[in-house]
DNA sequence: ATCAATTGCTCAAACGTTTGAGTAATAAAA
DNA sequence: TTTTATTACTCAAACGTTTGAGCAATTGAT
């Protein structure tokens, strides 16, 4: 099934040279293969009469590039990757890379299926959120020669590129605001599956309840929700947190944040004189919302611009550059919900 | 620049048959080509054992199938077209696409430049959000033989399918029920822009007023403002709006609505009593912020599977089926800001 | 025993590029 | 005038698949 696209051939044909001379003068390479300026010009003349588009199938499986880079999320319908993809697409634009995308939806067996069709399609390389339980999977990928990149979280058990924001320290910076406005119980409301991003956070939390003597080895008030059964789960832990007399709830991302309001809403605690709140994250509602969500955002684009930038160099394979964690700060939003 | 992947000729080399039986097999031709089960099973199992996966480079240069859909969204990052990709990613991904993806940021300079890229891959098929000003460069697109689906808007000036959501009707329900409520001045914020699905929703809008006479030919209370400066714009059309003695806003979009309720929320007005508010899409904020805001939902994922399904028709090339807009019921949801 | 049909495989061209190697013609140097 | 360099091209293999055509061996029919 012979596409009907003008190819080099009928550009050759037209003006009655070789096909490896259309080649080289369209893919820029006039000067380094001394094609005469004329024959040049006329060449790139003729292209764009004919409206000729290279085959990148073509030049894909010959030159070994496909030019296509992997971006692999838990759920592009998420504003928060849906951004992360916006900024993605912008830096690889700029090299010149199209950006193939797929959500995982935080299964193991999904990300593993994604990544193989990346293989499959040539990506040049691959930009990868991991979830729980694909370590293994993603340890042997980098046995493999294939770049890659990880984004917002890191994968414990072995070294590779990583780009997250400073997870810890905005759970920290979070939990030491409540601290500051004086709130003395303060839960923190997270997924229960076992995320880097996640992890750090309680870690942030927990370091900044003891660094003021607030955290009672007694009495665990991190409460964990499932991903997947969100709605369900949620109020009855909400109700938990708040007959355990806590005073104020640290969400640990924009959907726990967001769905949680949903629910205090119809408790009739008010924000913030009941319960202080502040959240991981950024997203529009909380901006809206009144009173505004005091939050810390994470530096998305930076994170991006890092992640291509760290791909890119391991594409092109120029130094070896060793594996590290690169942690970005964010920024504390200051608004009135503590 | 060969690739060190486990191709089919490793196979063939170490069962000692021919490539092209080992083509045969792995793509389940066994039958159709008499390839007998012992042999088949073989292939298969050392198939597996090495770990093939098809170069899908090579595979779509042969066949002239690569396999992959292009998405030409106005921006990824827009919840609305996120969870957009999203559903398309589904669908796409039960016939077994993938997805590239694309921001126009409504340019379409931006658009044409991805349109092309996405031809230059080889894309099966497209599924565009046309802009403003692109209507020369898309009829010209389908004067080509590669098979594209509108989504979200139509163009107008020439035939070609599309699935949108019923914004007429949308309007039309969201204006009748500000109206219903006594609500006598009704503002319409919309884009500058020329887009179907903008103009839908400013006929059904006007057509509410009209069939309630409550449409004053003297006074036009269709507010425009810039789609890329709207930050500075919106507050002083928003001033204008209440200036002009308006007692309600209906809004265009998701975007404006939030951006607008932002400011709304610094002149103290209180919504509904002295100002109410309805408006198109339903992202999250408009579920959180009190009162909530009363909105129409677009049926996203149905206009997916639709323009997926039509794409899939038109890619198989079965029956010439003819142009036509699709377009669908989506919904109001009620809450409290009128 | 002969011819036809079926089974089970191999061959090699083709998809549209890129690119190292080769060549013919002209110019410069000896 | 011969040799060397330079210029401006052409050639053809290769990238990894798929697939129509071909072929040898076996089976079935006559």
């Amino acid at each position: 099934m012979p596409s009907n696209q003008v190819k080099l051939i009928d550009i050759a044909r037209k003006l009655d040279v070789s096909v490896g001379l259309v080649s080289i003068v369209l893919s820029g390479k006039s000067k380094e293969r001394r094609i005469s300026n004329e024959l040049t010009k006329k060449v790139i003349e003729t292209a764009k009469e004919l409206g000729y588009m290279p085959n990148q199938l073509a030049r894909g499986l010959r030159t070994g590039k496909s030019g296509i880079l992997g971006l692999l999320v838990a759920d592009i319908a998420n504003p928060f990757f849906g951004t992360m993809a916006r900024y993605i697409e912008n830096e690889a634009a700029k090299l010149g890379y199209q950006v193939l995308f797929g959500s995982s939806d935080e299964n193991p067996e999904k990300l593993e299926d994604l990544i193989n069709v990346f293989i499959s399609r040539q990506v040049d390389g691959m930009i990868i959120v991991p979830v729980n339980k694909s370590e293994n999977y993603l340890s042997s990928l980098q046995k493999q020669s294939i770049p890659f990149v990880f984004i917002d979280r890191y994968c414990s058990g072995f070294d590779a590129h990583a780009v997250v924001s400073d997870n810890y320290d905005g759970a920290y910076q979070l939990t030491s605001l409540l601290i500051d406005k004086g709130y003395k119980k303060i839960a923190n409301l997270v997924y229960n599956i076992q995320l880097s991003n996640i992890i750090d956070r309680i870690n942030g939390y927990t370091s900044a309840l003891e660094n003021a003597g607030l955290n009672d080895p007694d009495e665990d008030l991190v409460f964990k929700v499932g991903f997947d059964q969100l709605d369900a789960r949620l109020d009855t832990v909400l109700k938990q947190i708040t007959e355990k007399g806590c005073d104020s709830i640290f969400f640990a991302n924009n959907n726990l944040g967001i769905q949680s309001l949903k629910f205090i809403d119809t408790y009739g605690l008010s924000i913030p004189k009941d319960i202080g709140i502040v959240s991981f994250d950024n997203p529009e509602a909380f901006h809206v919302v009144k009173p505004g969500i005091t939050c810390f955002e994470q530096p998305i684009e930076l994170m991006c611009k890092q992640a291509i930038t760290v791909l890119q160099e391991k594409i092109l394979g120029k130094k070896e550059i060793e594996p590290a964690l690169i942690s970005l700060p964010g920024k504390l939003i200051m608004r009135e919900s503590c």
